[in-house]
RNA sequence: GGCGGGGUAGCCAAGUGGUAAGGCAGGGCUCUGCAAAAGCCCUAUGCGUCGGUUCAAUUCCGACCCUCGCCUCCA
């Protein structure tokens, strides 16, 4: 069976085949963060779901080119650096930096490419220059550029690619901007903004007077800049389906610079938004969450990862803490199974187990259903248990047990990345020998206390067939 | 008002025109000096409500109820 993604230009699952003849190399964009701030659990959601995309591609034997831009210029960071009377550079990269070690955190695979929007200006100037040619944009009396949708439409193009639109129909209300007041039209966009006394310091020299990117523009220049002016896939949260995403086409392809017969954008995918304990995530609900805020309530990235992959990316998710509690009880049990396995395996090699990887690669297939996907790890898990609990199973079906799943996690990225389990202090592995000592001698008294004092010290003992191991309470 | 998702066990979540994956929680059992840990087993006659189509519907169709989101800040 092929690769399927639901694709949102045909509303519709399709096969996957990427430009490139040879089928090999893919092209992949992901709108990464806006850091004015630190990343909450929803901004990861999507970016956890980019980074499986990428790793199911290479999985599947794709050499994947990973972009994510950084947003460093926008409205409420120019608010804030002067606000803070910082310079933008200075404020912006703590949060990018911040952005980095929680994608780590997470066991997400860095994208290859990561640039930043106030380090493209001149692309993005080159773009406003060729819609400007070939007059899709044009200035208003304050020197800000915009696209025309009706000249672009004009031209025998498509506005309303990703969603449907009826402008006589919408509401265009209160959140029409005061810097947009000099449009022609409502659904029209800013591609560039002139500069304002508030921007401060934030302007750039442009053809048509200082002033900086607009909202959208910035994704078009790096994209294509990087990719190339047609590519494999566009990947992003929901919400920048319309405007975004469209305005990005629009402009994209206004500047006519895909070969014939190609879009700007093969595949669009859009991961659907989470929900915190069933409610749309806000500060005034008190349910806002920073994946740092997870982390200082005493969870781990790997658990947040794991809870993020539980539910197929199109589905609303519903994040709650019952859900993250749930987190680390199912991750001791796998990793239990490998410790199991591991032990078993020994030093023997084996070629991995096709079965596992067969279903797995079916679930996946099939627009990343990525819950099915974990159902069949689950499900190997006890089987594996079950052939381990009545002695069926050899190192070689170990060993090969193993192996597969070393590739299934490669897409997943949820197995513990230590080695083993923690080594206890050698204080404790004495104590422990004394507890063996006094069961030896039938002083269960005494081995009983010697239990309780490891406990004390956050050791649980688990004894085995083998003999007693030490784990972290 | 326009558009689009959802409603599956206590919680989370797959899925299918032929009778419900998986995880957590819960119960039982095995192991054990006793425990713990771990493992195994069990746990929805039911898939929002009401109609319809069908030999058969949770799955298709219609109506309704509830819920979430988007409609130019938004992952």
């Amino acid at each position: 069976m092929a690769l399927r993604f639901f694709n949102t230009l045909s509303r519709s699952v399709e096969d996957f085949i990427p430009w490139d003849p040879d089928g090999k190399t893919v092209g992949m964009y992901c709108c990464g963060p806006t850091v004015y701030d630190f990343g909450h659990i929803g901004n990861f959601r999507t970016f956890a779901f980019a980074d499986l995309v990428r790793r199911y591609l290479e999985f599947r034997g794709y050499a994947v080119r990973h972009v994510m831009n950084i947003t460093d210029v926008e409205d409420k960071i120019i608010r804030r650096v002067n606000e803070r009377r910082v310079s933008l550079r200075d404020y912006t990269s703590q949060y990018e930096k911040a952005f980095l070690e929680d994608l780590d955190s997470l066991g997400c695979a860095r994208p290859h490419d990561m640039p930043r929007a106030t380090e493209h200006i001149p692309g993005i100037i080159e773009i406003i220059s060729q819609l400007m040619g070939r007059g899709l944009a044009y200035a208003s009396t304050d020197g800000s550029i915009y696209f025309s949708i009706s000249k672009y439409r004009d031209a025998g193009c498509r506005y309303g690619q990703l969603v449907t639109l009826d402008f006589d129909s919408m509401r265009p209300g209160e959140r029409v901007k005061s810097d947009e007041y000099e449009k022609e039209s409502v659904a029209d966009f800013a591609l560039w903004k002139s500069r304002v006394p508030e921007d401060g310091a934030v302007f750039w020299p442009s053809p048509w007077g200082e002033g900086r990117p607009g909202w959208h523009i910035e994704c078009s220049a790096m994209s294509m800049k990087i990719l190339g002016s047609s590519f494999d896939l566009h990947l992003g949260g929901e919400d920048l389906m319309f405007p975004h995403h469209e305005d990005e086409i629009a402009q994209s392809e206004g500047t006519g610079a895909q070969p014939p017969g190609r879009r700007f954008v093969k595949y669009w995918l859009h991961g659907a938004h989470l929900l915190v304990e069933g409610k749309k995530m806000s500060k005034s609900l008190g349910n806002f969450f920073t994946l740092r805020d997870l982390e200082s309530r005493g969870y781990n990235g790997r658990e947040i990862r794991f809870v993020l992959l539980s539910a197929h990316y199109r589905e609303t998710f519903n994040f709650s803490f019952d859900g993250l509690q749930s987190a680390r009880p199912a991750l001791a049990r796998l990793d239990e199974c490998l410790d199991k396995l591991s032990e078993l395996a020994g030093s023997v090699q084996a070629s991995p187990d096709p079965v596992l990887l067969k279903d797995f690669t079916r679930a996946l297939d099939d627009d990343l259903n990525v819950a099915e996907a974990r159902g069949v790890v689950f499900s190997w898990v006890r089987g594996m248990n079950q052939q381990l609990a009545d002695k069926s199973l050899k190192p070689e079906g170990a060993a090969s047990a193993l192996a597969a799943w070393r590739e299934v996690d490669r897409v997943l990225g949820i197995g513990r990345a230590g080695p083993a389990a923690d080594c206890a202090p050698v204080e404790v592995a004495a104590l422990l020998e004394e507890r063996q000592a006094a069961r030896k001698a039938r002083d269960f008294k005494k081995a009983d206390a010697l239990r309780d004092a490891i406990k004390a010290g956050g050791w649980v003992i688990e004894d085995t067939p083998h003999g007693p191991k030490l784990k972290k309470a």
